[in-house]
DNA sequence: GCCAACGTTGGC
DNA sequence: GCCAACGTTGGC
């Protein structure tokens, strides 16, 4: 029988003006609550699929130019996001209450750097990569599952081509 | 800063 | 359930 693969791979975008790979790699633990997501679809990928081990690349958005990062994972199970409950909060949520949780996230620890920070257009330029979402014309989706091969693919363009993690 | 593409809201 | 209006994302 095949053994069951068990870890998965995301990319989670971060806008590089709020949260670059940097501010998370110098977080304590390296570690950081992924708070603030209010995307049904990103939230159900925490909630119901992430697993800890899980690996996360880690992309920057809004950048010059956008492009991956580092290496992260998944270091928690899911729980309620807290900002959805403080009022002061700009991720707070009126409709959502403790009993019935609306958002939910886990903590995300810095495991790499990239070595060489991977752009946009390098990304573009892989064949290979052609059909990852964040290539698609339009894709919005702050979190999206990673096949194993373009996830291998990713880190030798940055420069981790035996994948030391 | 622009704006295309997208997701959500709410009137009907 | 439809869909127009609106707010947001994110590349450029």
């Amino acid at each position: 029988m095949k053994k069951p693969s068990h870890r998965q791979y995301w990319l989670m975008k971060s806008e590089v003006d709020a949260f670059p790979f940097g501010v998370l790699w110098a977080s304590p633990n390296r570690t950081s609550p992924w708070d603030g997501v209010r995307n049904y679809q990103a939230r159900n990928f925490m909630r119901d699929q992430m697993k800890i081990g899980d690996r996360v690349l880690f992309y920057h958005s809004n950048a010059n130019p956008s492009g991956i990062a580092g290496i992260a994972e998944v270091c928690s199970a899911p729980y309620p996001d807290p900002t959805q409950f403080e009022p002061t909060s700009k991720y707070f949520d009126p409709k959502s209450t403790e009993e019935a949780p609306r958002w939910w996230l886990v903590d995300v620890r810095a495991v790499a750097e990239l070595p060489r920070f991977v752009p946009l257009p390098l990304l573009r330029q892989e064949a290979a990569l052609v059909d990852m979402h964040v290539l698609q014309k339009g894709s919005r989706l702050s979190i999206t599952p990673i096949r194993a091969e373009h996830y291998r693919c990713i880190l030798a363009l940055g420069g981790l081509p035996n994948d030391p993690t």
